[in-house]
DNA sequence: AACTATATGTGATATATATCACTTATTAAT
DNA sequence: ATTAATAAGTGATATATATCACATATAGTT
């Protein structure tokens, strides 16, 4: 059976056996249960996850305590702070598990490794970030001219999944609308 | 004197005189006159713009036509649908100049001639995209935490040109309030 | 099994912001 | 120079959403 990371890398980059070994070589496994963290605020990243079980958040509060929700990341995500892992500065938000998970990772120093040792890694990281990028920015599209409603239908279509497995209130954590509000949205 | 692309590349990657002349080889040079389209809503960007001057704004507008604006670009930045000029799929905004503008474009094809070209071009490319998306996810962040107020006063500190050079209204549709809203926030 | 925490829904009210209407100032066009 | 278009401020009102309060259901803990 071809392994999952093999095979979500190939979507974008076309590897052979021993490529994988190599790069799975840099890659290393754990576990984590329900509501540990795996990044606080204040912390630098020095790991990048690849979710292969479970289900995670990145998060910070504002100042009266709200919380917003960045990111899920579910199977075959990848999770980190981003900012705090491409700068190596310390970071602004918490990323915990939602439910118990399996975790790849892949330390900062590993990576910078990986990516000078073979080229394909290289280019798959920048259509990885390529690809982030767009799907920010359409995020940002979706802030800026949808209704509430509109985005909490947008979220439902693309991952229906989502919806049952995480609490409502993380979802309205996540589109920036107030549990209650969500709630009504139903109605 | 030292070209100010040159001084902009070499922000993140260091260059020889030849390199440079190189990469200056793939870029063409247009002026645009206010008002002036350089992408509109259906088109393919199959450009990529760095503003050696003036003031352009990437848009698009909702049902209702309320416009929405993406990014604002004056000099030594770079503008284009990033998911458009990535993808080469059409575009779902438009890029039009606030002031009359003079513009160093490089086509999709030569850019990825280059990217080949020049592993460092593809390496200061990747890190501007590393770093544009770090800008978006904050922007997402602002987005979800700030009130307008804060938004405005953040944006207001960040870039305190672009409020004399740009109308409030257009400053308004980039934080997501309405023109009237923001007037009052002066107050 | 009893207790506690979490999740979800819903009414009542407060608040922020949008919308509409109008005014004045500034800039562009003929 | 005159006219037209755009920009910017402000009052009055409407609307969406947050907040507070409470009820009920479900899951987790000892």
């Amino acid at each position: 059976m071809i392994h999952p990371l093999r095979q979500h890398i190939e979507e974008l980059v076309t590897l052979t056996d021993d490529e994988f070994e190599f790069i799975l070589g840099h890659f290393e496994t754990t576990t984590k249960s329900k509501h540990q963290y795996i990044l606080q605020e204040g912390d630098t990243a020095n790991k990048e996850y690849w979710v292969v079980k479970g289900c995670l958040k990145s998060y910070f509060c504002n100042a009266d305590g709200k919380t917003h929700i960045l990111q899920f990341a579910m199977e075959n995500w990848w999770i980190t702070d981003y900012e705090s892992f491409v700068k190596q500065c310390t970071s602004k938000i918490n990323i915990d598990c939602i439910e118990d998970s399996e975790l790849l990772y892949i330390t900062y120093e590993n990576r910078e490794k990986l990516t000078k040792a073979l080229h394909k890694m290289e280019r798959f990281w920048a259509k990885k970030s390529k690809l982030g990028r767009i799907a920010l920015q359409n995020r940002i599209l979706s802030l800026l001219k949808n209704t509430s409603k509109a985005r909490y239908d947008a979220l439902l279509q693309q991952y229906p999944l989502l919806f049952q497995r995480v609490p409502k209130k993380l979802i309205a954590a996540y589109l920036g609308v107030s549990r209650e509000t969500l709630s009504r949205l139903n109605s």
